[in-house]
DNA sequence: TGGAATCGCTGAAAGGATTCATCGGCGGAG
DNA sequence: CTCCGCCGATGAATCCTTTCAGCGATTCCA
């Protein structure tokens, strides 16, 4: 043994943790051999694994990402997630996490800050060098998010829009919105109000494809089925978190005419309007009510509440996959689409109280 | 000029991103003066910053975090979460992305996933060579913890523990059960039942400690109030994530004496033990339930789950602002005990079927 | 007015891993 | 027996930023 052991004083100051240079010495190779074998790769005898696997173990060494990232790989990939409550966006993370479990990727998730916008995450996570990112923002320009396609892999979970830089992952959210309001109708429902998310405010420069977003494609099906019947659409706008959404249904319940059905763009709302539904009094014979993502909560007998199912935790588990595809040698693009199905449950069952036809 | 140009062809080869090099060269100074300026340094004169600064923008430069991190600081706090989809949780994260808003530092967080163990995610992000981490997986080696906290600033969220070396946030979990039990007391319950997670097992190696678990308090709490009232505890033990609440609680409403009133040791537990309460038929006025942690769907008119309040918002912010003096000097460690609230909600309000003293 | 301290800035070294060109040894083909 | 080619392994170059010692110029104090 060479007299430069890993200094044995451990008392005083935190022992230097170990490099990919103290175990080349400890397992008596190089460097590039030892790098060779903790990356799996190509041109190891048998006799020199088990060496250095024996050095590393004993040495207790882990790699240090950012030396990696600064030639090699980071093995991290990037999720964006505009909303860290969203339970919607957490079933997607829950399919990805577990889509990566036996790989050598590692799975980190940088939240947007209340106003925040998604490009400040997706830069954050280009700047950590990531090997792919998961953006689930549909309100970045992409124009812009093709530029970072172009140096990291890019799966878009949402837009409907079509790029030859990035994969994009959808529900199929025309035929969900269409299940929604064939579910209602087929109830006997004519004044069906829709509640979504605001538009874009201002008016992004990209606008022209605003009809790329979830929400956006929801509430066109939404109209266009309204105007086939010869019903008056009512679209009402809030906030993406809910709380809108009570004091907003809250106003409609008090109109003259109020709605005997609400299509909720998503489940987040759907469970705000019903809050002001359950505090005016009133319940599914009332106000139906129809959400769209189906969140674990959503079947929760007290909750009960109708919704589209448009499987987040595949959704993860595709977006996984798509990115693992890019960084094995993948350039064209793919577009996914993701089947739904409507959960039909009690707060769109009973149509006691509906007006006659 | 140099004819050193950064290559003008855009249209082949992805334009290599500028590093702080062509910063330098297009503002006409050193690579140190350029760093200085992005790090808001000692040393710079205002001439030069805005002349680096105007640099910046014309070349859209961003520092490479796994470069700095080589170095200096990679601007990065982790945090590592058990379950992504846990709203108690959410709202922790939500308060330090909060917090953090206003600093150069991005919050990440590393999810575990299925049956991972804390450490793992731990790891990972020391890994990353986050500037601190916030951990929350109860179940980790505190000795393992004050290693790893050796060198990068750790905070703990929810253990009882005593450590030099890393920051614990607690809620009161004592104060808070007494809450619980006193208000079901109040109420004239006596077949009270405890339901809460399955202890470590197999029996950790610093089980000596493992009162230090928020919800092993929380159970010992009712264990004490319970004998001082000379009534039995019953405890059951279920898996985390809510599922196996339901089924547990379905067989102790068929069981011969039923509790009237079910002390569930987090909310997720108590939302579970409502599906059940809710699927045979019953409700409060046979059995009253508690849940612990007042996430946003407690409040929900349909839920209306009687909880304790600990504030997770504030323990995140917290959090955040322990690790940020961390990383401006401080040594000594923090221990910050957050008071709780209890919020009496429909679930345990009504005792009309409460049977006779 | 001389010397010291301060200020603004620079060049070079350092940090830990990967990549690439290269090299010695060995087996097989001619 | 010789030559070619492949395999396993190596040393050096490289990635981008921060840090540190140092340098000239200015300011301050005696």
């Amino acid at each position: 043994m060479t007299p430069a052991q890993p200094t044995p004083d451990s008392t005083s100051s935190p022992a230097r943790p170990s490099t990919i240079q103290d175990v080349a010495r400890e397992a008596g190779v190089s460097r590039a051999a030892v790098s060779k074998v903790i990356r799996n790769a190509y041109g190891v005898s048998d006799r020199m694994r088990t060496q250095v696997e024996a050095a590393i173990e004993r040495l207790q060494y882990r790699p240090r990402v950012a030396a990696r990232a600064m030639r090699g790989a980071s093995f991290t990939l990037g999720f964006e997630i505009p909303q860290v409550g969203n339970d919607f966006l957490t079933m997607i993370v829950d399919g990805a996490t577990e889509a990566l479990a036996t790989t050598p990727y590692q799975l980190i998730i940088a939240p947007l800050g209340r106003d925040q916008k998604g490009d400040v995450a997706i830069n954050s996570l280009a700047d950590r060098q990531v090997d792919g990112i998961v953006a689930i923002s549909p309100r970045v320009d992409p124009a812009w998010l093709e530029r970072i396609a172009e140096r990291t892999p890019v799966v878009m979970i949402g837009r409907h829009d079509r790029s030859d830089r990035y994969d994009t992952i959808t529900g199929d959210d025309r035929s969900g919105a269409e299940q929604v309001m064939s579910h209602l109708v087929g109830l006997g429902h004519r004044r069906i109000t829709h509640l979504t998310i605001h538009p874009s405010r201002p008016e992004p420069p990209w606008a022209g494809q605003a009809g790329d977003e979830p929400h956006v494609v929801r509430t066109a099906v939404y109209r266009e089925r309204m105007h086939a019947l010869g019903l008056e659409p009512t679209v009402v706008h809030t906030l993406f978190d809910g709380s809108e959404a009570r004091t907003a249904t809250r106003a409609l319940l008090d109109s003259p005419e109020p709605p005997t059905a609400i299509f909720a763009g998503n489940d987040t709302l759907a469970i705000g309007v019903l809050s002001a539904v359950a505090e005016a009094g009133l319940d599914a014979r009332d106000v139906a009510v129809v959400g769209y993502d189906d969140v674990p909560i959503a079947r929760h007998p007290l909750v009960s509440l109708t919704s589209v199912d448009q499987s987040g935790a595949a959704m993860g588990r595709e977006a996984a996959r798509l990115l693992l595809e890019r960084l094995e040698g993948r350039t064209e693009a793919v577009r996914l689409e993701i089947a739904t199905e409507l959960r039909a449950r009690r707060s769109s069952a009973e149509l006691s109280r509906l007006p006659g036809p």
